[in-house]
DNA sequence: GCGGCAACTGAAACGTGTTTCATTCTGGGG
DNA sequence: CCCCAGAATGAAACACGTTTCAGTTGCCGC
């Protein structure tokens, strides 16, 4: 990213901790950036583009994080619910700012909404990863056989991770806590993972 | 609700069926309510607010369609996923408003966001209604060893209701059309119902 | 009727996201 | 070294949600 790009969704981020998303005055972020309200209109779109640059950051945060210490354990179950646990409570170590980045993240219009998807995109590659168990990208080559099973994972990552921002919203609306969002997260990794369980092996017996 | 508040919602609705969200401003809406501004903020807090009151009245025009043509079907997973197609087709025949509406639900305040869950109290009604295939309030009184169950469903329906919202904010977005929304909704139904008998099974074996 | 209080009105003002524009800067090619 | 196209700047203007307020209206108890 551009240096004056940079400067300014850092300045975003900054004041969204404080204050959450209406703190972000574009006004006050391109003074303390250091460039004028033109140059930042430039760059970005809107405000909500802004802050879901500062959204992808955060997911290559989370990257980070799961790179380093990716869930561990036997059952896939387990394995998915921890990593939402730990992406619940790496986004939620700073309140304000989730609760403005979750806003830019609906707010936005349709343009925006495609780089919304995208962040659902890595988030996606990061539960296929603990599904399997590896630490791979999810880009590994695969045997044709499991093709089938590869489709399957994506359409089940992609639930699970509709689910994570559902209730994500509902926190941030102030409905439930972090511990119930983790707690209901891991509801339903499980009743989703046995239901895929179950319906495959309908479908094959 | 009072002359004045019924006028300024469906001039609201009016405006959000021809232009979405943004075409519904404020002064426009006051005045084709014949009201004055002041008046429609006395009655309602925000923007926000006015649309909110505009999704209850819809969620009440599909709680009498359910009323008149329950879902029907052996399988309580053919039944629910027949619930989300009907107000999924319901809710999307105006997609401006539809869109204007979503916008609404997850724009507000933390005040607001009651109301919003308000409005999927009234839907998980109507899914745990699908579910037993009855076309009860639910709120009849049931046996003492029903209890446990139906907390469970009121789980259920409450993760699928988030899925459904989920959904739509995506459909919102432009990521997929109302087509794929009903179509992901059946296979969410039957993932988490199916997982929601088979976790079942387990405890009790 | 009448007084008074609450609601309504019209209009102005404010804050902030967004746009516009004339001017100034800057860096790379001649 | 000069030129200039594209970028940056500063400031003003605009749109719309929201607030405020002084004056008006209408209703209710007396």
């Amino acid at each position: 990213m551009e240096e004056r790009a940079r400067r300014i969704v850092e300045t975003a981020v900054e004041l969204a901790e404080k204050g959450g998303f209406e703190a972000v005055r574009l006004r006050d972020v391109a003074s303390h950036a250091e460039v004028a309200l033109g140059t930042l209109y430039r760059r970005f779109r809107s405000k909500e583009d802004v802050l879901i640059a500062a959204f992808e950051l955060e997911a290559e945060e989370l990257e980070r994080r799961v790179a380093q210490r990716p869930p561990r354990g036997e059952d896939p179950i387990e394995r998915v619910s921890t990593f939402f646990g730990q992406a619940t409570r790496g986004l939620l170590l700073r309140p304000n700012l989730a609760r403005a980045l979750l806003k830019a993240a609906v707010g936005g219009d349709a343009e925006l909404a495609k780089r919304t998807a995208a962040f659902h995109g890595r988030v996606h590659a990061m539960v296929v990863a603990s599904l399997r168990g590896s630490q791979g990208t999810g880009h590994e080559p695969t045997e044709p056989e499991t093709a089938q099973a590869d489709i399957d994972e994506r359409a089940l990552a992609e639930t699970l991770t509709r689910m994570w921002f559902s209730l994500l919203l509902g926190w941030s609306g102030g409905l439930y806590g972090e511990a119930t969002v983790i707690e209901e997260m891991s509801q339903c990794v499980e009743l989703i993972l046995l239901g895929a369980e179950q319906r495959n092996a309908r479908r094959a017996g």
